[in-house]
DNA sequence: TCTTTGGTGTGAGGTAGATCACACTATTCG
DNA sequence: CGAATAGTGTGATCTACCTCACACCAAAGA
């Protein structure tokens, strides 16, 4: 259960068994059904989440018109959250909803700073791993300037092809910021 | 000329006297001119850059259409790059240029990772510093999928109004992915 | 000083994509 | 099994924004 996780940071920052024992004892395993909310726009946000199994969405549901923005999604060997509101201890501004059946491993705020403390390596772990998401977001603002409807939904199918299998096209659509109809159009 | 960059990471990071120095001796000095390029599309990046004074775009240039799309802005106390490039040492996806006389403090690839290697303390500095731009970086893909052009332009004006004084809005425009026409035409 | 370059406003017309509306087919679940 | 719910396709409008075109003014450089 935990060797996903150590084979995850080991890509960026081996560990000894001693190190990684240390990690290991600051995350708590939990499992999610679909349609479950790991975190509700609104709320605090109790926990950082890698995912071992299954799929989410980071989702931002307008208040006045119920319309859905998704900002990201994650499976396996993926973290994923509302940074923002985990980081400061405020109230979400996203949520964080299975699509399928999820199981993730479980970082409180506190044990998080507790680990970063304790253990300067895993610093530089998490800064690979913010700099890669800070890059893709970069990528991604890019594209929405640069690239129409039609060929941004074809970048994330060469990107992501797997996500665009186990997804239902609404779902992709509120990620790409397209309307269903429009998706749903496209490549005629 | 250094103390502007102590002040700027002790927010973050407290650092001794000693630690500071070993910081510093990483750093070079250099002045660049209005219109200048700091990082030049399709060529290789020597430097990550802590800008002292004056104001600079990143920028991609469509190659067919030669419009300009500007991903960010950067003034003082602020990282700006094309980090993808520097980091992988893989040719530039982005210009940076100067729209004022600028300065700023330069940090190559090897300084950077000795820097990081003999001062684990700075992890933690530019952890909290890729974590803010990944955030900030959301919000903006968000706020390109919620709002529309005159609503972004707002939200600017209340965000960074320095900015907006000193960019002609031509370019703020080339920010926000709006056409300069259009961005004329806003709040009539 | 005169000429270039940069910045801005505004009209006219075109278009990608939103929205609304309805129909049809899978799935899920009591 | 039968009913609700989720997912998809498609037509008919509507609109925010783009593009092209031209005119004007300010600043900069030779």
């Amino acid at each position: 259960m935990y060797s996903t996780l150590r084979e995850h940071i080991e890509k960026i920052m081996p560990l000894t068994d001693e190190e990684f024992a240390f990690v290991e004892k600051h995350f708590s395993f939990k499992k999610f059904k679909k349609h479950q909310f790991m975190v509700q726009q609104g709320e605090l946000v109790p926990y950082n989440y890698f995912l071992l199994f299954g799929l989410t969405k980071l989702v931002y549901t307008d208040p006045d018109t119920d319309k859905e923005y998704i900002l990201a999604f994650a499976m396996q060997d993926w973290w994923d959250n509302d940074f923002q509101a985990y980081y400061t201890k405020t109230r979400a501004s996203f949520s964080m909803v299975c699509l399928e059946d999820t199981q993730a491993l479980c970082l409180s705020l506190d044990d998080f700073t507790a680990l970063r403390a304790g253990l300067p390596k895993i610093e530089h772990f998490f800064l690979e791993k913010v700099m890669a998401g800070f890059l893709s977001a970069q990528r991604r603002i890019l594209s929405m300037m640069t690239s129409n409807a039609q060929q941004r939904y074809e970048q994330l199918l060469a990107q992501h092809p797997s996500l665009a299998q186990r997804l239902p096209k609404t779902q992709l659509a509120a990620y790409l910021g397209v309307s269903r109809e429009t998706l749903s159009r496209l490549s005629e």
